[in-house]
DNA sequence: GTAGGGTTAG
């Protein structure tokens, strides 16, 4: 009976990226069943769930004990539930079927629904739960959360309806609550959160923190930020999470100036230690809303810190400057990581790609291999979307059929979307089509999309129709395609289906989704709509633009009203793509800032084909680097000339 | 057996 030392000195963590020191050491006495168990879940309850599974193996193995009871059982099997290891919770599976432990016992099978939820078989999670002769809340609610895990929230609230009606409300505990709520979050409709939010109230527990949390981001993700904060505002108590949401939800709403307001108050008025989580996320929102001011002055703070280092905010301060048109900085911040994940190497790919410097974005890729690094589905869109910004023929064709051959990754709609584009771009329309024809998934409407774009550039009205058919049959709300095929018909001068396009928009009431650009001047960001008036520079900024105009035409400007849908005369039209949002925003850009210096636009859509010409005359005229983010890419005019070649 | 189920971020 020779007791065990115990001891987990340094190790690492899968899925985690800092190596830590497990402060655990313990002298287990292995002849002793409870020490055993204690042992195993002391380690599951702190968080080191490999080591609580190498405990449970090696504790067995050396152990006189016969075979392991439910305390030893149960632990091994949450932390495998909470890695989450597959192998391991099988084995664990069949070990509690074979000791009669499972399916009789209700802990047993929770934590069997935990764990092929979160290892996305959700089959087997629900056999487990049907399987189980007790029904009991935790059941339901493991259930629930594994459903909303597994992107099933309509089942989810079908299940906690289920919960009600069978067990009545007096059963509901803040944990089924809040997987209630996370389900109603991800379902679309009026007032679902509203719904639970009611029920909730109801049974007393507005005052539980959690509950409050998971409130704040539910109605955030339906849309309702403003009920949101108001849940933030009153709850009595509010912790890390409590905050770190609220910044998050307004970094997901791209709201940068909001953001950094709640971190402010969190770090001032409230005096909250400042996590990398929430630097993260505020990162993240400047990212979003391109507010590279700020984003700098986040950065410096990471800076004092010292949590450069860390692998998470590192990457959102590569990814924020990327997406902030600054991608030498992002390059000097990458350089800089200690470590680096397939995430961090992703975004720097990704970013090299959407500025139009596929080659850097490839030479990266290469280096990342070389790293070690296993490129995963996301890298291979990062990579493809990165040849197909550049007309990078021959390396986007090797790179996609090697994802399949040498790294067994299956091409999804994404990768099919790249080379679609790719494809098209460079003229290789059949090509293109043959593609899309050959795929075993279904095309989106965006493939049909991009085939439909490289038939207007490569002026194919054939293969532009079948495309535009697709493409509406599969999102017939959407405009673009409209505008696009109306763009081909008029290149070929068939009047009348330009015509036809322009009734069918109307009569099927298209709605282009409003458009508008941001600048950021002093660290605040000013938004432009369409001929909006509201800024209180609207008239200098109007003015200034005739006077660019009168300088654009001398160059040989001719506006292009090809993009404006309205049903308006010629000459209303021109007065429209006059007044066009990232026009203003240029102009306002522009007068506010000292001549010579580089002007960031941030664009909600894809630029217009006529500001992608008056932009180009702009920089030039103005002796300027103009940099504008549309949704789809970044565009460097300089000199004339645009970054894109004109394809984007 | 404070045993199992619950929220945020990258």
């Amino acid at each position: 009976m020779k007791p065990l030392f115990l001891s987990t000195t340094t190790t690492t963590r899968p899925f985690s990226s800092s190596s830590l020191t497990v402060p655990f050491s313990r002298v287990v006495d292995t002849s002793s069943a409870s020490s055993w168990s204690s042992a195993i879940a002391d380690l599951s309850r702190s968080g080191h769930h490999s080591e609580a599974l190498l405990a449970f193996l090696s504790l067995r193995r050396l152990s006189s004990q016969p075979s392991p009871t439910p305390s030893s059982l149960l632990p091994a099997l949450s932390s495998a539930a909470s890695l989450p290891s597959l192998p391991f919770g099988r084995q664990l599976h069949l070990l509690s079927l074979r000791l009669g432990y499972s399916p009789a016992d209700p802990f047993i099978s929770s934590s069997l629904i935990n764990l092929y939820s979160k290892t996305q078989h959700p089959a087997d999670a629900h056999a487990a739960f049907l399987e189980s002769p007790v029904r009991n809340a935790v059941l339901y609610t493991a259930l629930v959360s594994g459903l909303v895990r597994n992107a099933n929230p309509l089942k989810a609230l079908a299940v906690f309806k289920q919960l009600i009606s069978n067990l009545g409300t007096s059963e509901i505990d803040p944990a089924a609550i809040v997987s209630a709520i996370s389900a109603c979050a991800r379902v679309s409709g009026a007032n679902v959160v509203g719904g639970v939010h009611g029920l909730l109230v109801k049974l007393g527990m507005e005052a539980e923190t959690v509950v409050g949390n998971t409130l704040v981001d539910a109605y955030a993700k339906s849309g309702e930020v403003g009920n949101g904060r108001k849940v933030f505002d009153e709850m009595p108590e509010r912790d890390e999470v409590s905050w770190n949401s609220m910044v998050a939800v307004y970094a997901q709403g791209g709201k940068p100036v909001e953001a950094v307001e709640v971190y402010m108050e969190m770090v001032g008025r409230e005096s909250r230690r400042s996590t990398a989580v929430a630097l993260s996320a505020v990162m993240h929102a400047c990212a979003k809303g391109g507010a590279v001011q700020v984003g700098r002055c986040v950065h410096n703070q990471v800076i004092r810190m010292a949590l450069e280092d860390n692998v998470y905010v590192g990457t959102s301060v590569v990814d924020m400057y990327c997406k902030c048109g600054r991608v030498d900085a992002a390059w000097k911040a990458f350089g800089r990581m200690k470590e680096r994940n397939i995430k961090t190497w992703s975004a720097m790919v990704a970013g090299y790609g959407m500025h139009g410097r596929g080659r850097e974005a490839l030479d990266v890729f290469k280096q990342m291999i070389e790293a070690g690094v296993r490129p995963n589905y996301i890298t291979f869109i990062s990579v493809l979307d990165a040849c197909s910004h550049s007309g990078l023929l021959e390396d986007g064709r090797r790179w996609f059929k090697a994802m399949k051959q040498d790294y067994d990754i299956d091409p999804g709609v994404e990768h099919y979307g790249c080379m679609v584009d790719l494809l098209g771009r460079a003229g290789c329309l059949d090509e293109s089509y043959g593609l899309i024809k050959e795929m075993r998934l279904e095309p989106d409407s965006m493939i049909w999309g991009s085939l439909l774009a490289a038939c207007r550039v490569h002026k194919n009205i054939e293969l532009g129709e079948i495309s535009a058919r697709q493409a509406l049959k599969l999102d017939p709300k959407n405009c673009g395609f409209y505008v696009s095929l109306s763009n081909i018909y008029a290149d070929f001068g068939r009047w009348k289906d330009v015509e036809r396009m322009r009734v069918l928009i109307k009569t099927r009431g298209i709605m282009k989704p409003p458009g508008y650009s941001l600048v950021e001047l002093k660290g605040k960001s000013h938004m432009f709509m369409v001929g909006d008036r509201r800024h209180p520079q609207h008239e200098e900024i109007y003015g200034y633009l005739d006077k660019l105009r009168v300088r654009m035409q001398e160059l040989g400007y001719v506006p292009d009203t090809g993009s404006v849908l309205h049903d308006v005369e010629q000459e209303e039209k021109e007065t429209i793509l006059r007044v066009h949002s990232e026009k203003l925003a240029v102009a306002f850009a522009i007068m506010s800032t000292v001549p010579g210096s580089p002007i960031l636009v941030i664009k909600n859509l894809r630029v217009c084909g006529d500001c992608h010409t008056a932009i180009k005359m702009i920089a030039k005229l103005e002796g300027r680097e103009i940099v504008v983010r549309d949704s789809h890419r970044f565009h460097h005019f300089k000199d004339g000339v645009c970054s894109c070649g004109d394809y984007w």
